[in-house]
DNA sequence: ATAAACATACCGACCAGTCGGTATGTTTAT
DNA sequence: ATAAACATACCGACTGGTCGGTATGTTTAT
């Protein structure tokens, strides 16, 4: 493979830009930071993106990639039984990733006001959306769950689990997140089961 | 005393960095901009708040006031019935604030990053988780709640109505927000009444 | 040789904050 | 009463520096 080296640089670059802009955040984060930090000049840098924007749109498709293979594997027996054990691997999921929780919110800020940024979260932000309101009617047909709209309750799965995340990124420290995601599916369990 | 011209500038300082805020964002909201959009020099500007992030912090600080204010003003009969209430108070709040929403987010990544607005964001953050708490105590003490933690019981809360929120801002129009924030209300409360 | 991969130097735009100065009250002394 | 002295409120040009992006030169691999 000739392009070696230059795949070698892009991940680099990529690498420091995640670092980069956990940290300090999209704004603050110069291109001149994160060429710095992966130890490679701004030509380079321009050389495999063309833009400051798109950087950040390919890291924001990676993440929202990873999201969808982790979420596909984990259907178990029943409905209820899926639903708790995704929160299962919940703390997998925080540990891998405590650092870069901030560029989560990030990237919802940006998706707020940038149309280009919305269109790229909004597809998959349905997506998922949809795989859950599934899941429920699932668990309607199979007699697991209460008869609910099944948008309403995926909605709350949603938000439970996005409120969960973020004042994990607020305030790590302030709350076992863990055990708290998994007792909270558990009494939104309650709400919904049979 | 202060002079009557100088309050009135100060307000229309503080709306226009409202609006800034809201669409642009904090970084992209130049001092420019709002002293333009407030029909004032910067002069005025930094006679009145010291730097950018002083004016970022007062409107935080009023933002957080004004929750509280109507996080007081819910109390009803039984717990669960205040729990309500209080959703039904949400299609307001929501009216209120729509276009100033995105500032809220501002305000949790501003706080995540920030030593001085992480402080100022915590206090009643924390405030308003124990509130909850003491709620839902109250509520196992009345007979109207399954025994439980009360802390974890808040976070669902807290979580959902945050998670809520932060959709509704992402996806104005991907859901009838008022209605979902009312029977997810509905389905956390089923989990959690006797 | 030559094209891809990377480095360096630089440009124009922008921006938070400053500063000298002005205008509009308010108090004080006569 | 009123002018001088002072205080408050505001103006807008300017500074020092940063940043995204580009133009152009150099190295590396084939």
């Amino acid at each position: 493979m000739p392009q070696q080296r230059s795949e070698e640089t892009r991940t680099r670059i990529l690498d420091a830009a995640v670092r980069r802009f956990a940290i300090s955040g999209y704004d603050a984060a110069s291109v001149g930071d994160i060429c710095a930090e992966a130890g490679v000049s701004k030509g380079a840098f321009y050389y495999h993106y063309p833009t400051k924007q798109a950087i950040f749109l390919a890291l924001m498709q990676g993440w929202l990639a990873m999201i969808d293979i982790g979420m596909g594997a984990a259907r178990k027996d029943t409905v209820p039984e899926t639903l708790v054990h995704m929160t299962n691997l919940l703390p997998g999921v925080f540990a891998a990733a405590e650092d870069r929780l901030p560029m989560f919110l990030e990237f919802w800020l940006q998706a707020s006001r940038d149309e280009k940024v919305w269109k790229a979260v909004i597809a998959p932000y349905r997506h998922y959306q949809e795989v859950f309101a599934r899941l429920v009617e699932d668990g309607i047909a199979e007699g697991s769950i209460k008869p609910t709209d099944p948008q309403v309750a995926a909605q709350v799965i949603v938000s439970l689990a996005v409120g969960l995340v973020l004042q994990g990124v607020l305030d790590p420290r302030g709350a076992d997140w863990e055990k708290t995601a998994r007792e909270s599916m558990q009494i939104l369990m309650n709400g919904l089961a049979k």
